[in-house]
DNA sequence: TAATGTGAACAAATTCACAGCC
DNA sequence: GGCTGTGAATTTGTTCACATTA
């Protein structure tokens, strides 16, 4: 029945998302797709083409409604609810994430964490209890976890996504500069700072190459 | 003179590069196409293009050779040198990103840090000592800071971003949660896991709607 | 009239397929 | 024989331009 979405469509979606709740706690009724566009850094073209998709609820001459609009693109990402996720890697970047407000804002609450350090077994870190890696099968399974998140050292990250699609978590968000492949149809996305870093190193020395233009 | 190479190459590079790397370190003289390609989740004829934008060094019949290779992107990208980067928001994402180890080995030492809490300024963390933003101009001119993170609450970041690059930052990755327009030709990444989270809410959510296939 | 919605044009990225070379 | 290098074909994503409508 519903259109596929494509990847870059989606993160646009988020985006206007974003902007849309902040206008509506603004009380703002209405909005263009160029007001959307500009701070979303797309055309309107793009932002129309885009909420189009879904058989769109505009009023030509107006724009959209923010109320109605926020409410369809929440229902399209699966975000009218909260997800409910486990941190696996109590490190300085997992404590770290443990600690993310903007998480739970947006709907998606840590509810587990695990280790293998034996000194933080045990130990409750911002409102949750970390759990031996050993049980995460039960863990996830009691706790309804259906999201994760690794937060290991890279080397470990691959066996921790085998373990974590084993135990039946649906989606990987992967933290550790490894690549870890689509295990039994449950995604992965990579969040790689580095990877990002590299990109910007590229930028700065292909322009210096050319002459800072 | 050089090929403009387009962002989605560049991020392939970087996973190349991180494999030639591992490989090298392990001793093993030459690559092959598919060998890189399944490893960085590509195919191995988009692994030829890439490698082929920059005049290539492949040898037909046999593969690439590591150590030249591995020069040579490094070449590319800008990365046969050590970056000095300064970090703005000393709050625990931040203090976790001041002790990433990755970032060092990979090219990007962390020279400089800034807060504007009283209590964090002239703190030392992981070896950095915390300076106030306002001493951003003299510190960042005076360490030679090239790339700056931005870890700081989303409602400052752009102003933020704005002083860095009024400081003469090159480069700016931004760890917080709203968009920063290019300012003056500074180029911005932005890293934003909720929107990654949300692009996982979305695969989990139509999916479920088409009937789990 | 001021904005949406959308086919058609365009641009970018990926894959195919195969000639060329070691 | 096996693997690279690359034009050509294809797919995917973006922008244009304009008819349409509240």
């Amino acid at each position: 029945m519903s259109v596929r979405i494509s990847d870059s469509t989606v993160r646009r979606l988020s985006l206007y998302l974003r902007m849309l709740r902040g206008l509506r706690v603004r009380g703002v009724e209405l909005v263009s797709s160029s007001e959307l566009a500009d701070r979303a850094g797309a055309t309107s073209a793009q932002v129309r083409k885009d909420l189009s998709l879904f058989g769109s609820c505009g009023k030509r001459g107006r724009g959209y409604e923010v109320d109605a609009l926020t409410g369809t693109i929440e229902e399209i990402l699966g975000l009218s609810r909260v997800w409910r996720v486990a941190l696996v890697g109590v490190g300085k970047i997992g404590t770290a994430l443990l600690g993310y407000e903007d998480m739970l804002d947006r709907g998606f609450r840590v509810v587990a964490a695990f280790d293998i350090a034996p000194d933080k077994i045990g130990r409750e870190i911002f409102g949750v209890t970390v759990s031996p890696l050993s049980e995460v099968e039960s863990v996830v399974c009691e706790k309804g976890v259906e999201i994760a998140i690794i937060a290991t050292p890279p080397a470990t990250a691959p066996e921790v996504a085998v373990m974590l699609s084993e135990a039946g978590v649906g989606a990987i968000l992967n933290f550790a500069p490894t690549r870890i492949s689509e295990i039994d149809y449950v995604p992965v996305r990579t969040v790689d700072l580095v990877l990002e870093l590299e990109g910007l190193s590229y930028l700065l020395t292909s322009r210096r190459r050319n002459g800072d233009d």
